[in-house]
DNA sequence: GGGCACGCTAAGCGCTCGCTCACCCTTGCC
DNA sequence: GGCAAGGGTGAGCGAGCGCTTAGCGTGCCC
């Protein structure tokens, strides 16, 4: 039911890997630039301000914008794709499992809706190379959720005329949260989790469809 | 079932009231243009161009390029809100108006994904008072789902533990099928309606989920 | 048929963009 | 202490932005 490493601050951090500080420094400030105006209403002089340097300091750790652009869709996929596999891969029944995956995900996307907004809105603004690179790496999240849902079909529990529209239908779902989530809202992260999860058990016609 | 004035060309058409012609030209074109690259990435001299005229003429019709947007933004709104309407004070049981406005509202959003993209996903790059009138037309959307769950609650027909919630998860699902949706993709703007509102009926545990 | 309102264009203003370059501090090794 | 290396800065480049203005062609009214 947990997805570990989250801190108190309440964004779920994956940029502890990014090694120059300098560098790290400026990757989470565009994710803030970028989220909160766009990619392309962004400037490279805003971002390096956010990080309290110069607009040149940007340039010595990312060749362009972009890289920037790039670097923050990759992480974020990742850390999408491994939050729905380690719900995936677990123990439980079909229907555990898809709970747990999906609320889990609607957690990831309301508690760092600053980066999922990004993750999920700008892949257009990606060259062909990098969108072709994360395309795969949606195609694979898609995976993850089509299998819970066919287990579940295959052992009887779920009720799904349509999987792969189903499929479909859940991610969007959950990738939505990252556009309407408000922070200041009237609902926590996990009580949206909850929430959609048992909106998703009556999609996918579970037997039991109840809160914990 | 059916909502009516379309064209063949299988994007819906509210632009008719749009009285001189090359002002609906040019915004037809933003449209098109804010679509593809988005409000800040769009120039004026691309909308001009695509509207086949010089840069200036856009001003001639339109004070700036944020009221082409924010003219956009009200016509979308209040298509959308007129499709959900007509559903909703349609006659029938709670769940027929309700699969009723699912479907009907998918369609226009799959049909007219173009200009849905704009609507949905452009809200913040309008300015505050602009922004303050699109937020009222969509607490009006919100209220029209929220009141046909309301009476299929009421009646005995849907089964809603959280009202609110469950709105909120219904139109985010609508809405988002502007975009993934492909027009060259698998799936006719007919199908992911009827698949949506069976999903929907069962997210509202109405008692019969079938398809027509 | 003269005047004029209107729709439109060519040219360009002031500004900001992404990005570069010449140079400057600190740090660590010998 | 000398000095190379690398992270950082201030100034500025060419380009493109939103938008303005002076002037041109056309059609309608009298």
């Amino acid at each position: 039911m947990s997805t570990a490493e989250e801190t108190a601050g309440g964004e779920t951090q994956p940029w502890g890997e990014v090694t120059p500080d300098a560098a790290r420094r400026l990757l989470l400030a565009a994710v803030e630039a970028f989220a909160e105006r766009g990619y392309h209403a962004t400037t490279t002089r805003d971002i390096a301000g956010r990080a309290g340097m110069s607009p040149a300091a940007l340039y010595i750790h990312y060749k362009t914008k972009e890289e920037l652009l790039h670097r923050i869709s990759r992480i974020g996929h990742e850390k999408a794709l491994d939050i729905l596999r380690t719900a995936s891969r677990g123990e439980g029944t079909a229907t555990e499992r898809l709970a747990d995956a999906v609320s889990s995900f609607v957690r990831w996307h309301a508690r760092g809706r600053t980066t999922a907004r990004v993750v999920q809105y700008e892949l257009d603004s990606l060259g062909p190379d990098a969108r072709a690179e994360i395309v795969g790496l949606r195609r694979q999240v898609d995976a993850e959720v089509r299998g819970i849902i066919e287990d579940g079909v295959r052992s009887g529990e779920f009720d799904v005329p349509d999987v792969p529209g189903t499929t479909l239908a859940v991610l969007s779902l959950c990738i939505d949260v990252a556009r309407w989530f408000n922070v200041d809202g009237p609902r926590t992260p996990e009580e949206v989790g909850a929430l959609y999860a048992d909106l998703v058990l009556r999609m996918v016609g579970a037997k039991n469809a109840g809160p914990a």
